[in-house]
DNA sequence: GCGACAG
DNA sequence: ATCTTGTCGC
């Protein structure tokens, strides 16, 4: 039901290609505040089995204020391309784009499990993925791709710029106490800020924020088995 | 030239 | 990402 734009096909592309690509679509990206609020957050991740190429891709939905889950659609399907640092996107975002395409409501901002504009051409898998929603995007990442940062203070809710070439690209945030940051990144019709604060108030006590968390969830429990691919 | 490198 | 148990620290 939800609907999303073709801007490219993904077929048959090479990684030199698919630089290129990037290169060409960057400067569709808008850094920019919300224009509308914020009632449903959603979050999607996809796992797959070592040495197979069979891709479980899942998306929740949440309620922003509630944390409840308001819907989810899952998909088993194929990967066409392989895992290349900086080409993250033409890896998952095909399935993504499938599992989307189940879902009966259309989320308010999506969080990405990776990044947004803290990439080296400025387009990581959520910026890419808000050109084909149309709709705010960001990045929560576990680990960096490119960028430095000053530590920031051990509490939850600091945070310190990420630059790269003079450029402040995202947030080392701390989500919980004395644990390591995670890395927030707009992905596209967002600012940082609003990124960072979407991230902290998706909060149940873990690291890692509700929607990835749940759509990590979803993922490998389909990829167990455990339940039907919606 | 050498190392780093989202998931 | 995935393969996997116990274990150190708050």
């Amino acid at each position: 039901m939800a609907h999303y734009q073709p801007i490219h096909d993904w077929t048959a592309v090479t990684p030199a290609e698919a630089v290129a690509l990037q290169q060409q679509l960057r400067s569709q990206i808008r850094i920019q505040p919300l224009t509308e609020p914020v009632r449903t957050i959603a979050g999607c991740d996809i796992s797959f089995n070592k040495y197979e190429e069979t891709v479980y891709a899942g998306i929740v939905v949440l309620d922003l204020e509630t944390l409840d889950t308001i819907e989810e659609a899952g998909v088993v399907s194929t990967a066409t391309f392989p895992y290349v640092p900086g080409l993250l996107s033409f890896r998952e975002i095909p399935s993504l784009l499938e599992a989307w395409q189940k879902l009966t409501i259309e989320p308010d901002v999506v969080m990405f499990d990776g990044q947004g504009i803290a990439h080296p051409r400025r387009i990581g898998i959520a910026s890419h993925g808000g050109l084909f929603l149309n709709r705010p995007t960001f990045g929560c990442a576990k680990s960096v791709l490119v960028g430095k940062y000053e530590e920031p203070a051990p509490e939850r809710g600091s945070w310190s710029p990420m630059t790269h070439y003079r450029d402040v690209i995202g947030a080392a945030l701390r989500t919980k106490n004395k644990v390591n940051p995670v890395y927030v990144s707009p992905g596209h019709l967002i600012d940082l800020e609003t990124a960072v604060a979407l991230t902290l108030a998706c909060d149940k006590g873990y690291r890692i924020p509700e929607p990835t968390r749940r759509a990590h969830n979803l993922v490998n429990a389909l990829r167990r088995g455990e339940r039907p691919a919606s």
